[in-house]
DNA sequence: AACCAGGCGCATA
DNA sequence: TATGCGCATGGT
């Protein structure tokens, strides 16, 4: 983790930030690691994040923020976008494999997501066994639900104290199908503090994956999606089925040793290339 | 109309 | 410990 030298300037239509290197915004939105994004024409991507609503997008001179402020850039934006990290040396380290340099080449700048840890529970339980486009839907009518509103249809993700409240009854509008009742084991065991979610971004990994798979509906993917896109455990390695026919095909021996500590970020890229296939 | 989707729980051996 | 099947829902 380095202090990149970024440079922040407010002008009329919101901050730009210059001097970020490696960060593909559509890519990082729209790669499947968070579900809140949505793009409309001009490029702009609108979404939310802890209970803040976002205009953001990508221009030749740098990356421009609408509707927010320099205090909240510093105290939610530069952390979400992980911008203090130098994926510029990351990805020199991962060229050391040809198969991650072809990846990180044809698609660079995609970043990891900071996001909320309830928020990447609760949807990654929700992605399991189901399509991107459909998850979406799921968090969305979820969030329109039983969110807090925060003007122009804009909604909070629900927290944990609140959908331990409901049963599944009450989730039944938003067409989770059978995992409605994981969410709802979920919020319990998060809002009792059976399971502390802080605790898990700097407990020990093995600790932290058992920690999470006392929930019902959270596996070793689940557990894995949620330490790396909602505890900053970038060592954390989900593997779903494309990393899985991936690994058999390209590492049947494991990830090489340039990815060691950042085997999730490794991880996003070998994703987001075999998916395009 | 069958098959698939960023899996998981459970039963069976 | 290891496999296989059912699961809600919706899109091809």
């Amino acid at each position: 983790m380095r202090e990149t030298a970024l440079t922040i300037v407010e002008n009329k239509e919101g901050l730009l930030i210059t001097g970020i290197n490696c960060f593909d915004l559509d890519l990082t939105l729209h790669c499947g690691q968070a579900f809140r994004w949505e793009k409309n024409e001009n490029g702009r991507h609108h979404g939310v994040a802890f209970g803040k609503m976002l205009d953001i997008r990508q221009t030749a001179q740098g990356v421009l923020l609408s509707d927010t402020s320099t205090a909240d850039f510093e105290q939610v934006w530069r952390g979400y976008f992980d911008l203090d990290r130098d994926y510029a040396a990351l990805c020199d380290n991962f060229c050391a494999d040809t198969g991650l340099k072809t990846a990180v080449e044809q698609f660079p700048g995609i970043r990891i997501l900071k996001q909320e840890p309830w928020e990447a529970l609760c949807s990654f339980i929700i992605s399991q066994n189901n399509n991107i486009p459909r998850i979406k839907g799921i968090v969305t009518r979820l969030c329109e639900r039983f969110g807090n509103p925060l003007g122009q249809g804009d909604f909070t993700f629900p927290s944990a104290q609140k959908m331990a409240e409901l049963n599944t009854d009450d989730l039944a509008p938003l067409r989770a199908g059978f995992r409605a009742r994981y969410m709802i084991d979920a919020a319990q065991k998060v809002a009792s503090g059976e399971v502390k979610l802080t605790e898990l971004e700097n407990a020990p990994l093995d600790e932290a994956r058992c920690e999470l798979t006392k929930i019902k509906g959270v596996g070793a993917k689940v557990a894995e999606c949620t330490l790396l896109y909602g505890c900053g455990r970038v060592e954390a390695f989900p593997v779903d089925v494309w990393v899985k026919r991936l690994m058999e095909e390209l590492y049947p021996q494991g990830l090489p040793p340039c990815t060691n500590g950042s085997q999730g970020i490794a991880q996003q890229y070998l994703f987001h290339w075999r998916r395009q296939q």
